[in-house]
DNA sequence: TATTAATCCTATAGATTTAATAGGAAATAC
DNA sequence: GTATTTCCTATTAAATCTATAGGATTAATA
């Protein structure tokens, strides 16, 4: 399941993206909206912020703005941010990679073998897709 | 993240494809040989009986088999058993379609329109791939 | 300079889900 | 009738997710 700090965090990113004014976006903006919760949205978007896909500006005619094109924002970089290891299993991650604790010999494993194969088809969705495809 | 239950269930489904014996085989076995907890493991073997996917005999030289042949389960079938639904949100779910209670309306919701994407993808692996598969 | 509006930060509460354990009832082989 | 195994229900323990609280900091502007 998508958690909701995504699911909140690509709909707040899609409504930066899709905002036509040259100010940054201001949270309470996004939260009333898209139905988010605000500070529950607050918290989402520094660590966007944090991990360098928004930028911010604080205090009055503050909020938060994009760090790049739209089409410079690969979704793997995103979901990644948010919600983690785009694997299934540790065990078939590439960038958050940990052996099982069961499981002797991860080659021999079945559920190893269909977990590579459905991680190499979310990834190349999700490195085909950009904030732009999202938001157009 | 897939659940431990569902790993679990996947390899206990593989140990059973690739035993020779002919008589039905007993949970402790697979719980020893695969390392995982036993009576978790019943509860897991209990679903997947009573899913279909299994058959199971009482008592003595009792324990559990396959109702079909390994070439004939798809991993859609045991997947949605196990772990739920396939895909990410429900709004986009086949088999568990439910309404987002934020989303006015879900064809102009960004997060839907990748969703559906990865829900293909993953889906058209599912479909494609059998227990014969894994046990191979 | 005072006011207002915004991000930033930390902590924590509440809710849900997952993982595992416990204890025995029912069935079957021998 | 004893040993073995599935079957069933309940419960605990742990982890994670969701949301809220309360204020500190920063910046624009009147």
């Amino acid at each position: 399941m998508l958690s909701k700090k995504t699911k909140y965090g690509l709909k707040a990113l899609t409504y930066i993206a899709r905002s036509k004014s040259d100010l940054p976006v201001p949270v309470g903006e996004i939260a009333e909206s898209e139905n988010i919760p605000q500070k529950f949205l607050e918290s989402i978007l520094l660590t966007l912020r944090k991990s360098g896909v928004l930028g911010s500006k604080k205090g009055k005619h503050g909020g938060y703005y994009l760090r790049k094109e739209p089409s410079e924002i690969k979704m793997t970089d995103v979901m990644r941010v948010l919600e983690g290891p785009i694997a299934m299993v540790p065990c078939v991650s590439l960038n958050f990679y940990e052996k099982c604790d069961d499981c002797p010999d991860e080659n021999l494993c079945s559920v190893h073998k269909l977990m590579i194969q459905v991680r190499d088809n979310t990834l190349q969705v999700f490195r085909n897709t950009t904030l732009a495809d999202l938001s157009s």
